[in-house]
DNA sequence: ACCGGGATGTTCT
DNA sequence: GAACATCCCGGTG
């Protein structure tokens, strides 16, 4: 079943880790999410909105169950489920996924993968592989009006959760606010 | 296996 | 002008 609102609107620390194996679905694919670091605001150095809502950081600030999708290193986009109170600033990054559904579309929109597993393993692979652009920032994902849209198909998170500090950034390296299932070999890094 | 560097352009100072 | 929540390729061991 699709995750209601009531969900995403918590601290981005418990959504995050809640994430972990529920079912990211982009048109015709899915994938199970794996990995999921969380990002706040005012408190967060490492977050876009650390500094205050701009233009970019807007969908951020507004109300949760919508995707924020930002554009990096002048070719990639990554998508955020954002959370928390209308007027905070809180998201979770979605970072990796195990492909279940739609592994040929992926293919075929990232024809450089060598394995299945090379497919979603990092934030901006799996946007690609399931065709999210920016033309998806903001869309809702309890409505599913743009067919993104998160299920609950009865696996539990982890009992026993990994977890980390983020990745790639270079402030906010202290918060271990990055979770993931261990052990799953679709991680964007060991673990 | 690990490491270094290039691609590519938006966003904010 | 610098930074960037990244990825890929080619070098070396």
């Amino acid at each position: 079943m699709r995750l209601e609102w009531d969900f995403y609107a918590r601290d981005p620390r418990e959504v995050a880790s809640d994430l972990l194996n529920k079912v990211l679905v982009s048109g015709e694919c899915r994938g199970r999410i794996v990995e999921a670091e969380a990002y706040a605001g005012a408190d967060d150095p490492g977050s876009h909105g650390f500094r205050g809502m701009t233009p970019r950081t807007e969908v951020m600030f507004g109300p949760p169950g919508r995707l924020y999708v930002y554009f990096t290193y002048g070719m990639h986009w990554c998508a955020n489920v954002v959370c928390g109170a209308e007027g905070e600033c809180a998201a979770v990054l979605l970072r990796a996924l195990t492909p279940l559904v739609g592994i040929d579309e992926m293919r075929e929109r990232r024809p450089k993968a060598r394995q299945n597993r090379d497919l979603c393993s990092g934030p901006a692979k799996l946007t690609a592989a399931l065709g999210i652009d920016g033309t998806a920032n903001g869309t809702d994902l309890v409505t599913a009006d743009s067919g993104i849209e998160l299920l609950d198909d009865g696996t539990p998170p982890p009992a026993e959760p990994g977890r980390s500090v983020r990745i790639g950034l270079s402030s906010g390296t202290d918060l271990p606010w990055r979770w993931y299932v261990p052990g799953c070999p679709d991680l964007s890094r060991r673990g």
